[in-house]
DNA sequence: GGTTATAGGATCGTATACAATTTGACCAGG
DNA sequence: CCTGGTCAAATTGTATACGATCCTATAACC
């Protein structure tokens, strides 16, 4: 599933798609924090390729939103704006109770296990501590709507949430409280029951519920204290 | 509006940029029709530049979903299977109700007055004959979904559906028949009176069957007799 | 002392050069 | 005539070279 942080990587086949992967996973995780620098001589050097490969890294990158460039002045990761934020999620409200119809029509036994699976995966870290259980605990999360999405059966739409669940896991990332809210794992757990019950319209609701909630819980106020330069630069 | 097919081309900074908005114009208006291959040397002796840039431009189109990039064969214009305009449109159809709910909160008498605007100058279309003045329909059937996505106000949204028009244009060019279905205008005046109305249940009802109605009218048959060996090729 | 001018280094943007892969033609063999 | 294989031309993949822009430190001037 983790594409990058593989051992033996010199043996590996080197490409733009495999640096696009690290550097997306980076970010995601947040070893790499957001307004850092991807310079290209120094990416390059980390992967030992040239500075082509990684100009297509971070162009593609940058098409995600995770990544911005800046004519003549470089690469550096995203730091979304709160309005930024807002839209981000703006849009998932518009578009996952979409997901969770067409999803809900595809649903038989198996697709059911899965999730379940899933869910017992996501209990399980909650009761973990520790940073590294934290992001796992957000990528779990996000894990959740990605599986609905593919379970549409629709590429097309797949796409789209794989780019708002990276730019979601970056952004709570950068905003999210220290107290998570707990109640994320429950609500996965109930929409699921809704679905299985067939009550699709009370599903979608408490999905749009739920979207709201993890916004809710953000604290996107300006300037979270460190990087002030960042916020008049440009 | 129309970025490419200015006059003065060498006084107008070519860029990557500039390359990507005049294929991308050229897919969309059928100039280039769909599977033709786009070589390197050609594109970048056409625009005098380098194949890097060249490069950049086609990668950028084939994360559009305009361009399909198979590793050392090359880029062709997308060649859209009948499953994948399948899922174009699904995808539509699970987002554009949440966008038209998104807009109509922010609808003031001047969004309205634009909209009006737009559907008037598609009606005159409509009265034309000619390819070029297909073309134009095609395109303007498309500006209204994308005027009502702008109005949202939500950059990311915007994109998503930016993505999809341009994506929903090289389909329709594809599989359309001659016979267009003129209904779809009709359509159009009726959403916004919905919204006018208040009536956004009714509205999303009627999004949704505009979609569908656009997607039956296509003859989504494989292989319209030409490119047989794209069917098989990968 | 503070401000502006300027020179140097660092970094990015574009072009070009070279390596790797594909493609199509030609030819030998069945 | 068809099949299979080999080689050359064409095209893409990657690296490197060079020019342009930006940032910073230093110094001159007010």
């Amino acid at each position: 599933m983790n594409t990058a942080a593989r051992p033996f990587e010199d043996q590996i086949d080197v490409s733009t798609q495999y640096i696009r992967d690290s550097i997306r996973d980076a970010i995601v995780d947040r070893r790499l924090a957001p307004g850092t620098k991807l310079s290209e001589t120094d990416v390059s050097a980390l992967f030992k390729v040239s500075r082509t490969l990684v100009r297509g890294a971070l162009q593609a990158l940058s098409y995600e939103g995770l990544v911005n460039v800046e004519k003549n002045r470089g690469a550096f990761v995203a730091y979304p704006s709160p309005e930024e934020a807002r839209q981000i999620f703006a849009t998932r409200r518009m578009i996952e109770p979409g997901i969770l119809r067409e999803a809900a029509k595809n649903m038989g036994p198996s697709y059911f296990e899965r999730l379940r699976q899933l869910l017992t995966e996501e209990g399980r870290l909650m009761g973990e501590r520790g940073q590294t259980a934290r992001r796992a605990e957000i990528k779990a999360s996000g894990d959740f709507h990605l599986m609905l999405a593919s379970m549409t059966g629709n590429a097309v739409m797949e796409r789209f949430m794989d780019e708002l669940v990276a730019r979601s896991s970056l952004v709570i990332a950068l905003y999210g409280q220290s107290a998570i809210s707990s109640c994320g794992h429950q609500e996965h757990q109930d929409i699921v029951a809704l679905i299985e019950c067939g009550d699709l319209d009370r599903a979608c609701h408490l999905m749009i519920h739920h979207i709201d909630h993890i916004e809710k819980d953000l604290d996107m106020r300006e300037n979270k204290g460190s990087d002030l330069k960042e916020a008049f630069k440009l």
